[in-house]
Formats: structure tokens, C-alpha cells, sequence
DNA sequence: CATACTGTAATAAAATATGTTACAAATTTA
DNA sequence: TAAATTTGTAACATATTTTATTACAGTATG
């Protein structure tokens, strides 16, 4: 899964942000973003392996923010879905006997590595609580 | 065609760069990226639509750049292949009757708005030229 | 012990991206 | 003027990636 991750994760954050008392369950998340249970669930799963939700499961479990939503960026949140924006790479091995071929992707990779710095920059700039006051 | 877009354009663009006095033929081009040669053409295609490009048909045939490198930019370029940048949306519609479900799409749309100003100012002080002359 | 959850695997369906074939139209050159 | 070569484009096929569903074991609650 690449698209949606993002998305998907921050839906769930800023619900858990909203709710800080409660273990809201996958159902009831699921039900906000019209989205299969299933799928949250296995958001909600790397966010644990990343020690920012806790759950319990059992009658009346769920999940609840496990961090102080004022530290946690959506640099974090960022890295923790998408790993890096880009517009792409050659897709098959270029002919590595012409010059332009056999370096293309070593140049767009410089290229995208500046983009993640400035995005990175920004998004660390604005923690859970940031956006989740938006709403 | 998103992904690959902006790559395949790119590579066609450095390579006529390369070769400023010829007609470069699809054939060719999609060797260099070992690539099926209809793919390249439709780059071609959208390049032409932009006026970036001019091309010939028949025999001896090809294309070549209609601009100059140094005022072109990866901006431009990234305009033409890729429209946006962005981390993704909500996929289905989400709840109306939930505060976050019915906002978290416009306030995603500021986010990845405020990423591609950044970027946007990246890639335009990157011009064809520059790209080609780190090969 | 019935109920309501999580966790996870397996599978299916849908969406998107990439690749291929085919051929008409254009141009060169012999 | 005929053969060769190339663009332009449509139609179709395949591959890959995303998203959704089903199923069920395990766990806590009351």
C-alpha cells in the first residue's frame, strides 16, 4: 500500500486526538472515513510498531494515542506511510551503454532527495495537535 | 499514466539536448530507456502539445527540442507530466456527519498545496540545460 | 460462557500503469 | 513513382498495485 497510507493514518490520528479518553474501536473509525475495518486495523498496526497507538483487544478494546499529540509531526507520520515523494524512475534497466541511460535514475534520485528535504522541513514544522485543531 | 511520466519526459528531453542538430526517431529514444517506442511517442505527444518540442514525420524523421534548454524548467516540466505532488486523499466519501470525515479532504488539499509551492520553487530554479550538463 | 473486540492471513476485485499490435498518413530517397 | 522509414493514434492485452472482503483464532469483559 503506498497512496491512502498517509491519508488513512492521519484520519486515524486526529479521531484519537478528538477522543483522548476513549479506545475508539476499528468499526467506529472505519465508519468515519468509509473505509473497511479491516484496512484501519492494519494502519493502526504500524502506528503500534511505531509506539504511537496502544490497543486492547477484547470486549470494549480499541485504540487509543499513545504520544503527546503537541511532539508528534507529520514528518513522523510522514515517514512512518510514505517514505519519500518523488515523480518516478525509469522503470526498466536503461541502456547502460549510453550516457543519459545509464545515470538517469542516479541523477532523479539528487533531484528527489532535495524534494524530500523541503517537504520534510515543512512537515516538521506541524505537529498532530496542529492539524487536528483545524478541524 | 502518472508515474513514469515525468521520467520518460525527462530522459527524451535530456537526450535531445544531447544531440541539438538531429531529429531523434521514438526507436532510438526508447532504446535509450528500453522502453516500448509507443510509450515515448506519447510523451512526444504531449510535449508537441506544449510547443516544447517539433517533429517530423517519414523517413528520416523524429524530434527535436523547439525551445532553449537554459529557459526551460523542471518545473514546467513537472507541470506537463505530473500536475501535483501529495500524500493522498480519502478515497471513498467520507462520513458527512463526522467533523473530521467531512474536512479531512480540504485540509489535506492545504497541506499538499503548501508542499508543492515548495517544490514548485525547487524545480523552477532548475533548467533543462542544468540537468543535462550533470550527464 | 456469550459478546465484542483485535490481529492477521488468504483471497478477490478493482483500478491503474505499462506494453503490444496494427495500420493510416507523411516524407524521403533511390 | 515506388519502396522504405517514420510519426500518430487507436485498440487491445498484460502486469502491477491498491483496495476490499471473508474468515477465523485469540483476548478481554461482564
Amino acid at each position: 500500500m503506498i497512496s491512502g497510507k498517509f491519508a488513512i493514518t492521519i484520519h486515524i490520528l486526529t479521531l484519537l486526538h478528538k477522543f483522548p479518553n476513549d479506545y475508539l474501536s476499528s468499526e467506529f473509525i472505519a465508519g468515519s472515513m468509509n473505509l473497511n475495518p479491516v484496512l484501519v486495523r492494519k494502519e493502526i498496526a504500524n502506528l503500534k510498531a511505531h509506539h504511537i497507538v496502544e490497543s486492547k483487544e477484547g470486549k470494549n478494546g480499541g485504540t487509543k494515542l499513545a504520544v503527546n499529540a503537541a511532539e508528534l509531526t507529520l514528518k513522523q507520520i510522514f515517514e512512518m506511510t510514505f517514505e519519500t515523494i518523488g515523480l518516478g524512475f525509469a522503470k526498466n534497466q536503461p541502456n547502460p551503454d549510453c550516457p543519459v541511460g545509464k545515470n538517469i535514475n542516479q541523477h532523479l534520485e539528487n533531484l528527489y532527495s532535495e524534494m524530500n528535504q523541503k517537504v520534510g522541513a515543512q512537515l516538521e514544522g506541524i505537529s498532530l495537535e496542529d492539524f487536528s485543531n483545524q478541524f
